[in-house]
DNA sequence: AAGAAATTGAAAACGATTTTCAGAAACTAG
DNA sequence: CTAGTTTCTGAAAATCGTTTTCAATTTCTT
């Protein structure tokens, strides 16, 4: 699916206009690696769009996480993180807490058994959050 | 295990001292409902304690998780929050949206499952979250 | 081309957390 | 017990990521 097709439709439907700014953003966004932070995106952004305003790209990923096409995470290092949206695909997170590497993975097994977990609280799931902190195969081979 | 001699052969062995107002604040957090921000414990201390300052509650809370007396949570309410640990047993947190309610739960199935999903990746867990968010049976059963 | 409405960037405001600092309290040695 | 040393405390200020404000600019519709 067109990312920045569903973008500007969402525009639309929500009254908002097309700016540069947003094309710009939307972009590099979808070019870059997942997982970034407003500061990082900003500034990667400054080397070709110094005019471009800190607050325009934190603005910017929200309406992404508004409309979809961003996920917003929180990896406890204290910054939003964003990744963009591809498909229905859900995910969780295997997360190196010496290098920062993120790996991602998907496990039908754990989602059924949270259902199950659900179920016998009669709780209804929404969302959820599986994160896995820890270390990646190079740095549990380093020293620790 | 008594959680108040744990913390003060903490203290021993870091050089801190033990002061009436740590002896009030863990009284206080042992005896109180789990999951409590900062600002709550805080509040609720003022009542019996109005000399005691926000930096103290906060400070000796840190002191807690350190020692290994509590654990640190961050349900996505953009405060962190306190909860006593008892013993060895692990849990994972059932949230409420609604109400707030906060349910926990241990599925050792999930954690076997987190386990093989790590050593696929040649990935060393050292700790994890799992939170599922959505709507408890009371809130549920309300208009939603 | 003109007007209405939304957007932008810089700076200020926010809110949770952390730090600073001078006075108070706890511990240690004598 | 007392003096000396160290840590602690509470209030206020500082920090840090995030959000809001506001006047100027841009977009988009007539
Ligand atoms: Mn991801
Ligand atoms: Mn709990
Ligand atoms: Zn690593
Ligand atoms: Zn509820």
């Amino acid at each position: 699916m067109d990312q920045v097709k569903l973008f500007n439709e969402y525009l639309n439907q929500q009254g908002l206009k097309n700016t540069s700014q947003r094309m710009v953003i939307l972009e590099a966004f979808l070019a870059s690696d997942s997982h970034l932070s407003t500061e990082e995106l900003y500034l990667q952004l400054r080397a070709d769009h110094p005019k471009i305003g800190y607050a325009t790209v934190h603005r910017t990923l929200k309406l992404f996480a508004e409309c979809g096409i961003a996920a917003e995470r929180n990896f406890g290092d204290g910054q939003t993180r964003f990744e963009p949206v591809h498909g229905e695909e859900h995910h969780d997170h295997l997360i190196c807490t010496k290098c920062g590497l993120i790996i991602e993975f998907e496990e039908p097994q754990i989602e059924k058994l949270q259902e199950s977990v659900a179920a016998a609280h009669h709780f209804t799931i929404k969302n959820h959050r599986l994160e896995l902190y820890g270390l990646c195969a190079a740095c549990a081979a380093d020293g620790q």
